[in-house]
DNA sequence: GAGGCGGAGATCGTATACAATATTGCCGTG
DNA sequence: CACGGCAATATTGTATACGATCTCCGCCTC
């Protein structure tokens, strides 16, 4: 069977994944305009699905749709980015401790695995993959913590996250990000949910620290970034 | 101008709008159905229209669509419930408490207006919008904490907590919020954030130990309540 | 009489046609 | 030469037509 000519039509909630991991993995960066005749002749379906999936993005906060104007992926201000982080602050401590006592060996296998990939990701120069399985880590644990609610609020603060780094991240290299959560992943190997919030906290507070936030690259980067695309 | 027929289509926002404070004043209940072609005659809108309505409750967890079948308004289950009010403890307690640092006079008049409405309402026997109203509430503290992002996650919440409520409200009276709410109202007046977390925390167990989660009204209920509708 | 099957009706899913709106390039005027 | 208005173009917004799927009811068979 030929699978590489598509033979069924994706479904809006694919293409709404596809592109959600697009923007993961920086592929497509704040700014961009998502056009629906272009997405629909990328994916081969009419108009209408684009629709839907560019309006559930958008509900989710990685596109902004202009009315009459199009869909563009979302340039979070600083305060926004703040907000995400804030947010995210309130809600994966505490997820993170629930996770620890309910973590099982499985578990901690998927989020070793997660960390061997994203170093692999990462030696082999692939960022943007390496970002998005970092992301990752973050969902796996919500989902060990067995609460699909908030899990359903951190998937959508590590894609806004995503956006935050495209747009304020200050160096290049993420290693800080692997200790951290090499350090989670043994918390939880030990049911410490005690460990596991604080380091969950401090690590959180670390990506805060890695963003340059302080001044206001808020109207100035975004006018100039909007003519460079 | 004549304003009593329609002289403009409302937009997807609107009757979104609409429906939600339809759902929060339990003049929809759970498990009933939203038909595409009932719903645009009502708005006088088509079928596009109405969906993309119908897409936004559902993205926010008051409709489940099931595919060739139509749009329902949710009836989450015990366990979803739960979810619902452990996620609300996570995020609106520090939220109280980030409203009483910030809380204005005129943020502290609208809460009192709040309250009265909610008692004039009750007086009224209008216990839905009474209950509403008490919703609005928890949301106006979110827009005084001035935190954008947790106030759309926990008007969420609110939302999926009137669904909550409609399917698993032990007694008719709501009198215990208004103590509750009073309450909160004079520890923001008086700038006291630990009060007011305290006070959020306790009040949002007070709801949980209102509801009656402990046996399966699950499928049972469901199941009657689909066949009755 | 019970159970399974089939067709009619209704509802949703998708694509497309048409209308509305913003953008862009051109042209005329000051 | 610069600026303002205007038409041409492109893109989105909405409605509707058509196809697919499910539901439901009657009928046939066992």
């Amino acid at each position: 069977m030929n699978d590489l000519s598509d033979t069924t039509p994706p479904t809006a909630e694919v293409i709404a994944s596809k592109l959600t991991e697009a923007v993961h993995e920086h592929r497509v960066l704040p700014g961009m305009k998502l056009s629906e005749d272009e997405v629909g002749d990328i994916f081969g379906v009419g108009r209408t699905v684009v629709r839907q999936a560019l309006r559930t993005l958008a509900h989710d906060g990685l596109l902004t749709i202009e009315r009459n104007r199009g869909a563009f992926v979302s340039k979070p201000t600083v305060r926004e980015a703040r907000e995400v982080f804030e947010a995210r602050a309130l809600l994966e401590p505490r997820t993170a401790r629930a996770a620890a006592e309910r973590a099982t060996p499985e578990d901690v296998a998927i989020l070793e695995r997660h960390i061997e990939d994203e170093h692999a990701a990462l030696a082999e120069g692939e960022a943007g993959r390496a970002l998005k399985l970092s992301g990752q880590f973050h969902i796996e644990i919500a989902r060990m913590a067995d609460q699909a609610t908030i899990e359903t609020f951190i998937r959508q603060l590590v894609s806004r996250s995503s956006l935050v780094i495209a747009l304020y991240w200050r160096r290049r290299n993420a290693l800080c990000e692997s200790h951290a959560h090499h350090a989670l992943v043994n918390a939880l190997k030990t049911r410490d949910g005690d460990t596991a919030e604080e380091l969950m906290k401090g690590h959180l507070l670390d990506l805060v620290s890695q963003l340059d936030l302080s001044p206001q690259p808020d109207k100035t980067l975004s006018l100039r970034d909007a003519l460079a695309g």
